[in-house]
DNA sequence: ACACTTTTTTAGAATCATTATAAACTACCA
DNA sequence: TGGTAGTTTATAATGATTCTAAAAAAGTGT
């Protein structure tokens, strides 16, 4: 999808700025994740170019909001994102404190039994913590 | 098991402080979900009685450390805990920001197909998001 | 009980991610 | 081209967590 669609869709002008980030995030080979430091500096190095911290949380936060981003549950003092937003799951190496991905077909089927009355999942999600 | 030895084995001396911590932790009927300023609030209101706040943060991690606590790993601005230490996942309630227990029965055996080298599973948690 | 050392508690300061603000700037549309 | 509404930016504010250093409490040996 045209970078301009993602920020329309997800209610934002496409400006040089919120282009420039759509380019760090989503013109790569592979999917990866980032917090917010990490891709603020990211497009300082990529672009030799300035964002300024607000524009780059704004963003992020809007497309996340839209799907374009997945945020993964995990408590750590930042925000980790993903610009994988197939259905998928994480490692996560306590020791390295590094991420990876978790097909879905790597995981199995999921069966949540219990229900909620009048409330419906909107997403599961495995975090499996590794030790060595 | 006794207060004591749970502080003892978390490498606490039992204190009156750390006592009363506990007694607010783990002395109910049922088990509950926290953040640490909640737990101040709790023992502010249910002993009448303040407890700094880097006490309990201490005494909280170290038990989490131990294993006596669990943070469940969601994105909030705060950390949660559970006093809940048995095998098992949450929903989450998007709008009420609430968690919910989800027993291990609950969700049926999850099996991790993929195996990362010189590393071994500690935890395999999940997260269901609920919405309206 | 006493003197002495070590650990703990505490209030407040420091840190750091995130959010809010408000002025300067830019995109969009008539 | 002008005007309005949306953006960017640097900076300030917020708020959870961590740090600090002095006072208090607990442990130890006599």
């Amino acid at each position: 999808m045209k970078y301009v669609d993602k920020l329309r869709n997800s209610g934002l002008r496409p400006t040089k700025q919120r282009l420039q980030i759509c380019e760090v995030l989503f013109n790569t080979e592979k999917t990866y994740h980032f917090t917010i430091n990490d891709l603020a500096l990211k497009i300082k190095n990529q672009l030799n170019n300035k964002i300024s911290l607000a524009t780059v949380y704004n963003t992020v936060h809007a497309f996340e909001k839209k799907g374009y981003l997945k945020q993964i549950p995990i408590n750590s003092n930042q925000t980790y994102f993903d610009t994988n937003i197939s259905d998928h799951h994480h490692f996560y190496d306590l020791k390295e404190e590094k991420l990876i991905d978790l097909e879905n077909s790597d995981v199995g089927p999921i069966n949540i039994l219990k229900k909620i009355n009048g409330k419906k999942i909107k997403s599961v999600e495995v975090l499996v913590k590794l030790e060595d």
